[in-house]
DNA sequence: GTTGACATTGAAGTTTACTCCAATGTTATT
DNA sequence: AATAACATTGGAGTAAACTTCAATGTCAAC
């Protein structure tokens, strides 16, 4: 006999609310059974299903993509083919994590020589901000700004 | 005589979608005065507006909080206390980018871990990914997860 | 003066992941 | 049987930053 969980319990053990289970089963995310009447019977496995959702959100896929490519937890036989498709998913994923990580190193800098500047104004500060901007604007579109611009940050009077 | 660029030349030296600026404009962030036509004219300190607002998004603001924050580059004098203000709202960005550069590595060695095990899967590896789960979940909601959970990566069979 | 390529506007649509609502059904308690 | 506290559903609303649309106006060239 496994033991099934309610809507309420699910939401009080796993923190998600109420409301967001009815979303996923809605969109067929986890689409736990009924009981005699109507309501939700969440079963071990749903729970399972469940968690690792919050683990893929924390690791920021989109619910599209834990629909689309990890429906694998419920197969037979571990296709060697497939863990490679997944294989090279993640990696693009991880991939994708690293260049956010390298775009936040350089905001956090940024705003570093920002806030410098503000505090006590001299040419070096400002020299410094000048260089950042212009690498920011590289990364923006492969190309310097056009036209003159001694002033990025509203330092101008 | 102040040079005046059209949308379609504002849009192709910054690289700004013309819908975009429009909307711009709607909004009340950076409208430019019109010709004797009613077509935008954008004035070199528009530019120098448009410039800022493309270094703020890369910098994660939003264009509520350029709207709201920004708007001293018109100012006359310079108010040590406004600008206190904004390097405290500065450093609070900075904190903000330093927590999500702090959770996007988890994930980059989150997603290193579920690399390895799917490439071939040991002890090890199982181990370790057991581990950071756990950690991930005490993220999530300070928290262990309540019913037992060999698995959170798909490969019970 | 007509064609084509621009510009203008207000309004509606897009995306993602919920979140809320109202109407109604079910269960447990009094 | 009435009431409270749950559950169900379809459908609408929310956020942000655009994006698209349709109807119309303007301008340069032929």
């Amino acid at each position: 006999m496994e033991k099934h969980y309610s809507i309420h319990e699910v939401s009080q053990i796993l923190g998600i609310p109420k409301d967001t289970l009815r979303y996923y089963d809605r969109i067929g995310l986890v689409s736990p059974s009924r009981g005699h009447n109507s309501y939700r019977r969440y079963s071990r496995d749903d729970m399972v299903d469940l968690m690792n959702i919050q683990i893929m959100q924390y690791a920021d896929f989109s619910l599209e993509e834990i629909k689309g490519k990890f429906q694998f937890h419920r197969m037979q036989s571990v296709d060697p083919a497939y863990c490679q498709e997944i294989a090279e998913f993640l990696d693009a994923k991880k991939a994708e994590a690293r260049k956010k990580i390298a775009h936040l190193e350089k905001v956090s800098q940024l705003l570093d020589v920002v806030i410098n500047t503000l505090k006590d104004f001299n040419h070096e500060s400002d020299q410094q901000l000048a260089v950042f901007v212009r690498e920011i604007y590289r990364d923006l579109h492969n190309k310097e700004p056009e036209i003159t611009k001694e002033d990025c940050d509203g330092h101008q009077n």
